[in-house]
RNA sequence: GGAGAAAUGGCAGAGUGGACGAAUGCGGUGGUCUUGAAAACCAUUGAGUGUAACAGCUCCGGGGGUUCGAAUCCCUCUUUCUCCGCCA
């Protein structure tokens, strides 16, 4: 959510700005504006009728205490008349309140100068490559085939339990699952985050605080008679756990990591794209999460961008690294760098990890705030997150690149964790 | 699931209709003392909104009500604790 401040002072930019995420922002501006401005004036009044209403309470009380009773019921009259015009104004300023947070909350967050223009995936920049994609023997597999070969992913046996989308991971299959988990774990720990394992379910206001609600309610699922949400991904719970909190300069930055598993209903989503591993309804995924100060933010998000890089390289898997353009740039985010690794089989770039400054966007929403030493007032944090992994397309992609006849071969950094090092 | 009790500032905890944004203690910050620190002492210390700065306004778990006036009384919801029941 951005603040109503900005938004009347940058009215020019914003509107530039919010163009190269492809959101025409003239027409809700209007509407803004003039809303904040009789809100602002019903605000007064009501606040100059409140002000009148104390006076007079005290100075009933002052009466009273005197024994002046006539005196007081005179004035008791004029607190009647008093109230009702509170009570109206008071109504009337609950409306436009709500109707004022409506419009604002439907303004994204601003891009970064660094987001170049574009539609869709095809105006996304890459930054940068590494890897080397592996030459496939003649009878090379895609994943889904070889996981059928070894028996270790059952995705019809999913679709019995629950339905596609729910794969069953079995023997090794589910090792090395584990085995990936514990190895992202691991790192995160060595690299500074906290470990946490938060609920799997989460309320309207943790959904409303990271920017799930309102606009990406159909992308969760939803427990309506205890009105839950299971989380999409780790970010939730986890952000939230810094919702409504001041922090102290010195706390910063907070470092977070967790493991969850992250449930996404993909409405929409159909074909080829959604074969195997390539998209699932439930996937385990380890996040890591950051709050930092507004100036340190963006030398954050490189850091947290090599970190993400690490992992692939000590997995030796080929991978790319993309600018988001504005048109595939999340609601919430204001830059973004997504991660793809290369699934030679399928031929396929997956994206694997997202990584996103949302500046103060969610801290907004959130009411996360910081007292630096020098400033009595509080400002908002940053926020950003990354995925350090999403399971599911590494496992595609390692099944399908550490191919050879005599079965799957396990990178170096998992065999500790996997103890064996061939899956076959 | 049933019965009872409770929810107040960063924390602990007073406050049962008017001078209460709220005693007191702890904690935090600044200072005195000290070579420095600790202790002691002094001062200061909730958030939001608003203002050039004041002022003003809102907030005592959430929502509603009674009253001229509510942290305080009533209703309701939520959460926590205790006891009972059921259960991993």
């Amino acid at each position: 959510m951005l603040s109503i401040k900005y938004i009347l002072e940058n009215e020019e930019e914003l509107i530039s700005k919010l163009a190269v995420k492809n959101f025409d922002a003239n027409e809700i501006l209007d509407k803004i504006k003039s809303i904040s401005s009789s809100k602002k004036d019903v605000k007064q009044n009501l606040e100059y009728c409140q002000a009148e209403m104390n006076l007079i309470s005290k100075e009933i009380g002052m009466l009273y205490k005197t024994k002046q009773i006539v005196e007081a019921n005179e004035a008791k009259k004029k607190s009647t008349e008093l109230k009702e015009e509170i009570k109206n104004l008071s109504k009337e300023f609950n409306n436009i309140d709500k109707e004022f947070n409506n419009l604002i909350v439907q303004l994204p967050n601003i891009p970064n100068d660094l987001v170049p223009k574009g539609k869709g995936e095809k105006d996304n920049i890459e930054i940068r490559k590494g890897g080397t994609i592996p030459k496939l023997h003649k009878k090379a597999l895609a994943h889904w085939d070889l996981a059928k070969k070894y028996d270790i992913i059952d995705f019809e046996l999913g679709n019995k339990i629950t339905g596609s989308g729910f794969p069953v991971y079995k023997g090794k299959g589910a090792k090395i699952q584990r085995s990936l988990i514990s190895f992202f774990l691991d790192q995160a720990i060595e690299n500074g985050y906290n470990e946490v394992i938060p609920p799997l379910m989460v309320n309207e206001a943790s959904a409303f605080g990271t920017g799930q609600l309102p606009d990406k309610e159909g992308q969760m699922y939803t427990m309506t008679t205890d009105n839950l949400f299971l989380i999409p991904t780790a970010e939730v719970p986890v952000t939230n756990i810094y919702r409504d909190t001041i922090l102290k300069a010195d706390d910063l930055p907070i470092k977070t990591t967790a493991y969850t598993p992250c449930f996404r209903r993909e409405a929409g989503s159909y074909g080829k794209d959604v074969r195997g591993l390539n998209r699932l309804h439930q996937f385990d995924k380890v996040e890591i999460v950051q709050i930092q100060k507004p100036e340190n933010s963006y030398d954050t998000l490189n850091e947290m961008l090599e970190y993400i890089e690490s992992l692939l390289i000590k997995l030796e898997l080929p991978y790319r690294i993309l600018t988001l353009c504005g048109g595939d740039l999340s609601f919430t985010s204001a830059l973004t760098y997504d991660f793809e690794v290369y699934s030679a089989a399928q031929k396929k770039w997956l994206e694997v990890s997202s990584v996103s400054n949302f500046e103060s966007f969610q801290a907004n929403r959130l009411k996360l705030r910081y007292r630096s030493k020098d400033s009595k007032k509080t400002q908002l944090t940053h926020t950003l997150n990354g995925s350090a992994l999403a399971l599911p397309r590494i496992l595609a992609a390692i099944l399908e690149n550490n191919q050879t006849e005599k079965g799957i071969k396990i990178p170096k950094v998992l065999q500790p964790y996997f103890i064996y090092d061939i899956i076959n």
